[in-house]
DNA sequence: GGCTATCGCAACCCCCAGTTGCGATACGGT
DNA sequence: ACCGTATCGCAACTGGGGGTTGCGATAGCC
């Protein structure tokens, strides 16, 4: 959502610099009526058409062997006209990946942390074994992680959602579900760990199942201070 | 048996399991079979050579930049001495990955769940932080899954280990310790789950107060039947 | 209908996987 | 000490993918 101009312009046909005259419609200047610049309408569709064909590059073959060519090729593009637009591999695969980002797992509060917690599991689980999170999780476990641009939306992604998802812990406390001092840092982790666990290294199926499982034990676990809760 | 061998010798002189490097005559072997296979000496000190380097280019470089060149040159070698022993680049890394597998990490019996459980999850965190778990990490978390071969080493490391670890919990079923009904494997996923969550996901430091809070989190739920104890 | 940005295309460079033939060397037996 | 042979070093090669460049073709918009 946060990507109001191409990724990565770095291209000099591409770059919208502000002085020059060829390109008075910055996409920050609200809808220029006069506007002679123009011509975005064929970018825009190659812009969608590779974005698409990279996430599904990135879920059919995976990320080592996803070949530049291989994604325009699918797109219905050029190589060239990829490279025009990005500036390598890495680059495109970020601006993808960030166009997935907005894949938000709900945030439940139903009044009871049983509930919540159930609910919250369900629904990384959910996302976990759907298109985005294999893309995602494709992605940034694998030889990406050592390239910054892909740690950065490693932490965007789960640092943000880890975040979000704290005031079902926090509510808890306060309505007394939950034993004061409890981290809801702490139970959220521990939540979302076993389903991790099991997609990345045991490679098991993750249902609705393994998500109650994994909330009932966070939660009994919580309950009787295991995390975080007394001392 | 789609992956015939692990070490995958594709060399008529590659020896099946040179006991002793010290023990180059073998005495114990009565003549053999007209087998007049010698000069071993040689080629082994160069297979333990590339393996190490393979091992130390995949902690420093990760497995998509790993070059064949690279590791022949850091053991000393050339290229194709390499490739003479390996059929490709995936069956070196799945063979160096082969010798780390014996890496076991302690299974405790100190007769107390809490002292046992304590001391497993140490050990999973000292073994992740250190090089042969950065390496097996590296490598099993990457790409590289998709190759037949790989996903064989990491059942053959994880599964192998999650088993060694179960009658830890069942002894302390045994004991009373915990609830009859306790899900052993269950208890152990839960313990290793926020290890591998906190170096994989968030990438927090995993050190010996984290493997305790995590031990103390399932032991709270596992007491509490919120692992399969009870109905 | 014309102007211009964008795209397609082909050719190119560089790096790395993997191969081959030949010459150099070290090991082990006699 | 010597000699045979297995192994290694070396250089040159193919093939594919990342990334670049110059030019011609085309599609959008005025």
């Amino acid at each position: 959502m946060s990507s109001p101009d191409p990724a990565a312009p770095a291209d000099p046909a591409d770059a919208p610099d502000p002085a020059n005259p060829a390109n008075p419609a910055d996409p920050a200047n609200p809808v220029g009526p006069s506007a002679p610049r123009a011509a975005v309408g064929r970018g825009e569709k190659v812009r969608t058409a590779v974005l698409a064909a990279a996430l599904a590059e990135l879920a059919d073959v995976g990320y080592a062997a996803l070949t530049v060519d291989g994604v325009a090729q699918r797109a219905g593009v050029h190589k060239t006209t990829v490279y025009r637009r990005w500036k390598d591999r890495d680059t495109l695969i970020v601006d993808a990946l960030t166009g997935q980002i907005a894949t938000d797992i709900p945030i439940p509060d139903t009044g009871s942390v049983d509930e919540d917690l159930r609910l919250l599991a369900r629904g990384l689980a959910a996302w976990l074994t759907g298109p985005s999170g294999g893309a995602v999780l494709a992605v940034l476990l694998s030889d990406a992680v050592r390239v910054p641009a892909m740690a950065e939306v490693r932490s965007r992604i789960f640092d943000d959602r880890l975040r979000r998802a704290e005031p079902v812990v926090r509510r808890a406390v306060e309505r007394g579900e939950l034993p004061p001092g409890t981290d809801p840092a702490e139970v959220v982790k521990n939540l979302a760990a076993p389903l991790y666990f099991r997609v990345l290294i045991t490679a098991e199926p993750v249902d609705a199942d393994t998500a109650d499982r994994a909330a009932t034990a966070v939660l009994t676990a919580a309950r009787h201070g295991g995390l975080g809760g007394l001392g």
